[in-house]
DNA sequence: AGCACGCCGACT
DNA sequence: GTCGGCGTGCTC
């Protein structure tokens, strides 16, 4: 791409380093003479950072120069720029997110992308190199040691930047000479037939498969002169449409709405999706725009792809986008950026790809999954795709279309949203909600009538255990006080062989006795798996019931009643389900309960084909009631009250950071680096112990401002200030779905 | 004195 | 992220 033309040259850079940390700030750097031409914003450089070579993308110019810059910029990649809509954006992400710039920039350029080596330029004698030679870091590291920064001073070595190369392919091609007598040479006859049929020029590997011939075949016909063999780079897996069907009626009329720019949302039911995003796929192509579909899991892309091609016509052309296709991937990113692909299908690695065509249209497929945010401390940006598409929709002004049917309040509550009339969800379940007031066993008369009709040939039934072991807590029948966790005061797990917290996943032994009253009326309370298919068991004397939990799968696909957590039974159909501890759901007090309570209360209903039967000691819980009644606007009301009350996101912002280290260290980095750096208006919550995936000395401290962009701001601050402090590792986390 | 280790800031 | 300086404390 073309640099603008600037008319002061630039004496200075900024360089965001694409060095994955908080503690480094964009440097600045001179730009030698020979570069002013190449070098401006989103120019991708080589520079010297602490005497090794660093890639970095410039994301500000200095035309005065600047006292701190005494290293030159050493390189500009010339094939490669960020177009200033992606930088700006990449930009905001980081300061959204309270992100370095390194992942961010990561996301929006080539994969791959690296210092290859050193290119020699020349060779002193006792050098095992060739001038023009490429010799990997490592290696140069390995034979110059300590020489190998004198030798770059010295400018015997380069530091060569780098893309990966396509993949090559075999073509074959007829040339321009008369045609041989083939009378006697049949394979080779039909071998030529072939090749002509496909217009005298084709890929070597098909061209043998599809003439069902062997290589020698054409060995001899490449010595008659006759074809000529040659490489060419990997075309990029383009898949052309298919004009095989008209997007849906209800789909393409939301479509319609999003070219106009701005965040959209359709409340449209999870199987719906497909048609949706080919609707907005052919929305685009039609007005001569890109589209970019974003998707939770990589396992939907396939699905995806075949939809939109059905209604793209022949001459557009969409393309799947996901780690695990090597190479190609790169090329796929090249025509993006140039334009050439229509429809880019993807995971959240592929929501800053530079789009080449203006305006492009985003659909984000069920927003509120939280596999759409790399989990911070991975690779990846540490931002819900949403924001990311929200920012993307105003920066290149395109438009983002949002599907969910319950989507995250967080969008829901987002001024300038729009929301697309839903359609209707005609598939409901009858809804039994049974109130256990008073009852005295843990499952009731109609759920257990529903499971023997199951058992019976009636269809199968999903029952929703709240986790895995035995029980949720350990309440003691004296005094009614729970066994705590000492370090979280969290009531602790019931698990087969002991008690466990399910926030830092401490393990303590099984008790005989309240710690509180002295009793030895301990008793487990609240429904997890192994309990439920314990009673299921006994009340039905039957022993096919089948569990379906934690990656374990018995018998889970034949058995007529099956039990397991939420998400595994959830992700399958049933005639009936069962949630036999609603109140588990809907008493959870942190933020962001209430709606993942609704969230899993709704989709209890939409798995069912007949028959949700609830069980509940509040039964005119308005949580409940909204999802039974597939009303999420009502629970909405209610719940954005609440969270602005409280000042919580959409309302305010909310940072979550995670610091690892012993009580002793974290608390001490805390009160020496982040209290003292809090501005006014934001307030600091914790240390608390981080939940058990993050390992045994991971700590949590929450900020949290009244307004987002201070609480984000604040978030870069202190993590920039850990990061410099300590070799403690630091990741944040902008609107955490758990506090 | 000689060195291993951990803390902490610099790096442009 | 990576390096190197410097202070602490231990060993020969």
């Amino acid at each position: 791409m073309r640099p603008d033309p600037s008319p002061h040259p630039p004496a200075a850079a900024h360089v965001a380093l694409l060095v994955n940390t908080h503690a480094l700030p964009p440097l600045s750097y001179l730009v030698p003479p020979k570069l002013r031409r190449g070098v401006t914003t989103g120019s991708v450089v080589v520079v010297r950072l602490s005497g090794r070579p660093r890639l970095g993308v410039v994301v500000g110019l200095l035309p005065e120069g600047d006292e701190r810059a005494r290293e030159e910029i050493l390189r500009v990649m010339e094939s490669l720029r960020l177009p200033s809509t992606t930088l700006k954006l990449c930009l905001r992400v980081c300061e959204e997110a309270a992100a370095p710039p390194a992942p961010v920039l990561r996301a929006a350029l080539p994969p791959g992308l690296g210092i290859a080596g050193y290119r020699v330029l020349e060779s002193p004698a006792g050098w095992p190199w060739r001038p023009g030679e490429l010799v990997s870091c490592a290696a140069a590291r390995r034979a110059l040691g300590a020489g190998l920064r004198e030798a770059e001073a010295a400018g015997l070595l380069e530091p060569v930047p780098s893309l990966p190369e396509p993949d090559t392919v075999e073509l074959a091609v007829i040339t321009a000479a008369p045609e041989p007598d083939l009378s006697r040479a049949p394979r080779q006859r039909a071998l030529l037939e072939a090749l002509r049929r496909r217009g005298g020029r084709w890929r070597v590997d098909e061209l043998l498969r599809e003439a069902s011939a062997s290589r020698s075949s054409l060995r001899a016909l490449v010595a008659r002169g006759t074809v000529r063999l040659l490489r060419t780079p990997e075309p990029p897996p383009l898949l052309k449409g298919l004009d095989s069907e008209e997007p849906e009626r209800a789909a393409a009329d939301a479509a319609r709405r999003v070219p106009e720019g701005g965040g959209w949302l359709w409340r449209a039911p999870a199987r719906t999706h497909p048609a949706a995003a080919a609707a907005l796929a052919a929305a685009a192509v039609s007005a001569g725009r890109q589209a970019l579909i974003l998707l939770p899991e990589m396992e939907m892309t396939e699905l995806f792809v075949e939809r939109i091609r059905r209604v793209l016509p022949k001459n557009a052309s969409v393309a799947a986008y996901h780690a695990g296709m090597g190479r190609a991937r790169s090329a796929l990113y090249g025509a993006a950026m140039a334009g050439r692909l229509d429809v880019l299908v993807g995971t959240r690695s592929a929501a800053l790809i530079p789009l080449g065509r203006p305006r492009p249209l985003l659909c984000v497929v069920d927003e509120p999954n939280e596999a759409h945010r790399a989990e911070p401390g991975y690779e990846g940006v540490p931002l819900h795709v949403r924001e990311i598409a929200l920012q993307r929709a105003a920066v290149e002004g395109g438009g983002a279309l949002f599907l969910a049917r319950c989507p995250s309040l967080v969008l829901y509550g987002r001024p300038g949203v729009h929301e697309i009339p839903p359609p209707p969800e005609p598939r409901w379940p009858a809804v039994r909600i049974v109130d256990m007031r008073g009852a005295g066993s843990p499952l009731s008369r109609t759920a257990l009538e529903a499971c023997r009709r199951a058992l019976g040939g009636g269809g199968r039934v999903g029952v929703v255990g709240n986790r895995l072991g035995y029980a949720t807590s350990m309440v003691c029948g004296g005094c009614g006080a729970a066994l705590r966790c000492p370090r979280c005061d969290l009531a602790l797990t019931v698990l087969a062989d002991g008690l466990s917290c399910p926030r830092c996943g401490r393990r303590e032994p099984t008790r005989e006795r309240c710690p509180e009253c002295g009793s030895g009326r301990l008793g487990p309370a609240g429904l997890a798996v192994g309990r439920l298919r314990q009673e299921l068991s006994r009340s039905l004397s039957a022993d096919n019931t089948g569990l379906l939990a934690g990656g374990r799968n018995l018998r889970a696909d034949e058995a007529p009643v099956v039990v397991g957590t939420p998400h595994p039974v959830l992700s399958r159909r049933w005639d009936c389900v069962i949630l036999p501890d609603a109140d588990h759901l809907l008493l959870a007090s942190p933020a962001g309960a209430r709606e993942r309570a609704f969230r899993l209360l709704h989709r209890a209903a939409e798995v069912a084909r007949r028959l949700l039967i609830i069980q509940t000691r509040h039964p005119e819980d308005p949580v409940l009631r909204a999802a039974v009644d597939d009303d999420y606007p009502s629970f909405a009301r209610a719940e954005l009250g609440r969270l602005r009350a409280l000042g919580y996101p959409p309302f305010g912002g909310l940072v979550a950071i995670t610091l690892r280290g012993s009580e002793e260290e974290v608390r001490r980095a805390v009160e020496s680096w982040v209290r003292p750096a809090l501005q006014p208006g934001v307030e600091l919550w914790g240390p608390v112990p981080a939940p058990p995936a993050d390992g045994p000395y991971a700590w949590r401290l929450l900020l949290r401002s009244r307004e987002r962009a201070a609480a984000a701001r604040a978030g870069r601050l202190v993590a920039g200030r850990l990061a410099r402090a300590g070799r403690m590792s630091v990741r944040v986390e902008v609107d955490p779905e758990e506090v």
